[in-house]
DNA sequence: TCGGTAATGAAAATCATTATCAATAACTAT
DNA sequence: ATAGTTATTGATAATGATTTTCATTACCGA
């Protein structure tokens, strides 16, 4: 996912493009690591010098409407975001560097089935998330 | 987990018990949701008036470095506490009424062992987490 | 090019959490 | 049982993150 292509689906849905979302967009959509709304605002000034701290947040708040990013959630804190995967993924976050990784191919339907089962639950919705050291920090 | 043995194990750690702590770790112990600290200092004024909100903050800071709770996360948010389960376990959350339950049984091995050849990542952890409608709810 | 209006950034407001501190009360040693 | 040490308390203030407000700017359809 460029960039530009999520620049056209802003403006697909009536967004307008400027120059503060560009910087904010590009950032967030080539960084391998989920970015916090200080850490879009610090990379997107060096794109946009005049780009503000609470544009970063309204930003951040649209590509999540769009799911074109997600929060993700760590131990220390759960105000990162990261570029959406496609499809069913499920992220793979490396404990030491940050680096994120998408996989899929989790096959759950046993075990919900069971749950489901035994405990009388209609299930709906899993969140399955890997923590690991990636191949260069391991 | 009954209160008492969060209690003896407070005590066990050094720490005192008071009737603040009492208060606390008697509303989260016997509560079947997740609990917000504001949550919890409402309830638990209803057992200790005096009760203060930084008490609250402070107690489930130590429960939760005793592994006695932990932090759920949600959609809505990731300031919730709720009872640890015991061993391996995996929460069930209903997303009607909030509901919490344990489960077990996941088997996550030929996941791993498939995700780790593909990415050359070393697996250390993972996080599972189910959501529904409880019996109730549905 | 122009004009309506969405979007902006600065500042202020809000909300959750953490630090400070003097007063209190739990526990240990007597 | 008592006294003394010191962890714990609650009120208040400080902090940090996020949201709201608002006058100004600039995007983009006509």
């Amino acid at each position: 996912m460029s960039a530009d292509t999520w620049l056209a689906q802003l403006h697909e849905n009536g967004y307008r493009i400027t120059a503060a979302r560009r910087a904010v967009v590009e950032m967030v959509a080539k960084s391998t690591h989920a970015l916090t709304p200080l850490e879009v605002y610090d990379l997107g000034r060096k794109k946009y010098r005049a780009l503000g701290l609470v544009t970063v947040y309204r930003t951040l708040e649209k590509l999540e409407e769009l799911h074109l990013i997600q929060r993700v959630h760590q131990p220390m804190g759960c105000q990162a975001f990261i570029s959406m995967g496609q499809g069913h993924q499920h992220l793979l976050l490396c404990q030491n560097c940050g680096q994120a990784e998408y996989f899929e191919g989790d096959d759950l339907e046993a075990l919900t089935k069971s749950i489901s089962k035994k405990t009388g639950y209609q299930i709906n919705e899993h969140w399955l998330q890997l923590f690991g050291l990636c191949a260069n920090c391991r």
